[in-house]
DNA sequence: GCGCGTATGTGCGCAAGCGAACATACAAAA
DNA sequence: TTTTGTATGTTCGCTTGCGCACATACGCGC
């Protein structure tokens, strides 16, 4: 309960993103990091080329704040992005993850203008930004675009129901592992900057549930750590670990979005 | 955990839904009984008018199976259905309700056809039965359907995220309130036929928290109830007494969905 | 008006996770 | 090198909700 506003949460890190100088080549090597962007057609993406711009996302920025309406959409490459309630009482739990595979905004495009989410910079990193109005337009058509970015809010969905049930029913040491994957699919490599603390954040639960869960993590070999850099030793042990949901989340992913040309690590 | 799959949970009564035969002038009052059927342009109506079917949804009729593809959406107008996740032994999750103010089987539009969850009718009643198909064609068109889905599709998903949000920080007796208040609003008067065994599945808790929530919500005055039937005593009261989840929710859906003639009840 | 099935009420011991308090331990700045 | 701040590790008592085992109690069918 607490409802005297508790001290505690560091405020975000809220350093404004900043533009990138376009140099073209970098650009258009850049966007095929992010999946949804590396499918597009040829013909939207020569629309959207003059208007993207490659940003960066440091840790913490807050990309969308609750209700409020934003005038782009994002892109991550490198970044990953929370959305994430924040209670009343400064609580908060995540919902849902974007990154690589998807777009940060689709209330832009649903209809609503705004979510009673906020969106956070979770891993520090790179994403495209693009105004709304440039897809709004597009996605409009009733074309490829406006598929795919259904077939993507699909999958989103998904995530966001499987976090619900996932809340409901497994143990915090469940949903670390699924935490942990999900963030990993979201992320070339297989280390993640992060801090327990701010995974308690996302989760919603407390720090020191973290730790024990990571200990017990590391001493199976499966993880290791120090000072916000984790290195995921055994992928495969993680998953079997983790909860049912995280397969069903995956397995929507790849049901719903067209595969990169790399995949399956 | 509970691997060994257990005995309990009552298996679904699945009679089949039977079709209405269709006077006229009762399917177009019913429609009205649905407040997404209740705002469809003219032309649209004329349409659909001759592919509507009103039909019983008994307690426990499944709509939609996990992962199966259906022909059919459906727009309930007395009936509440629970979109639920069935987990591997059995335990389940309800993510969120659609009442008469929605339509259950959204990813026929999303583009992914099926779902990782299940459609259960969880308060008896009666609904329209529209091929999908027919819905698709015009949702398709990019018209004011298509928009009006959208933003009810937006407005679910804020109800999953709260959902998610729910179970990871709130009390039992707290999302007691909130289920009640959300099927009330799904519904006409002020009664529910529903047991507290079904009440303890659809939020995925023991019946007997439920049972004990009940007993002081029923000792507050706040509500009556015996063998299956809850009668809402003091509306207020419950608002009282539940989480601000309810609250995100409702306002999500008033902002996003066209008001209905006559409301706040 | 008897009996059985279903719905509800209650108590018990247990485990997970919480809030709080504190103990390291590392790393960058001074 | 010392200081300071941040990240992680550990313990303790407490609350919530769980699984289990029953005890009613209501109502429909015979």
């Amino acid at each position: 309960m607490l409802l005297p506003p508790r001290p505690k949460k560091p405020k975000a890190v809220a350093k404004p993103a900043t533009v990138h100088k376009k140099f073209a080549g970098t650009t258009k090597a850049n966007i095929k990091l992010n999946r949804l962007l590396a499918v597009l057609p040829e013909q939207e993406l020569k629309r959207w080329l003059p208007e993207l711009e490659l940003i960066d996302l440091p840790l913490g920025h807050v990309l969308y704040e609750s209700a409020a309406t934003e005038k782009n959409v994002y892109f991550p490459t490198t970044a990953i992005v929370s959305l994430l309630y924040v209670m009343e009482n400064g609580d908060s739990a995540e919902i849902a993850v974007v990154g690589n595979e998807g777009i940060v905004g689709i209330s832009l495009f649903m209809g609503g203008n705004s979510t009673p989410s906020r969106a956070v910079v979770q891993s520090a990193g790179k994403g495209f930004r693009l105004p709304a109005k440039v897809m709004k337009d597009d996605f409009d058509r009733a074309g490829p675009i406006t598929h795919l970015l259904l077939r993507y809010t699909q999958a989103l969905i998904t995530q966001m129901s499987q976090t619900a049930v996932c809340n409901r029913h497994h143990s915090l040491d469940q949903q670390l592992c699924r935490w942990l994957l999900l963030s990993l699919d979201r992320l070339r490599g297989t280390e993640l900057i992060m801090t327990q603390e701010l995974i308690a954040n996302m989760l919603g639960v407390r720090r020191e549930g973290v730790t024990e869960g990571a200990v017990k993590l590391q001493r199976a070999g499966l993880i290791r750590y120090a000072r916000g850099r984790i290195s995921i030793l055994d992928r495969k042990g993680l998953e079997g670990r983790v909860c049912e949901c995280y397969a069903v989340v995956k397995g929507e992913y790849d049901r719903l979005l067209p595969m990169p040309v790399e995949r399956a690590k």
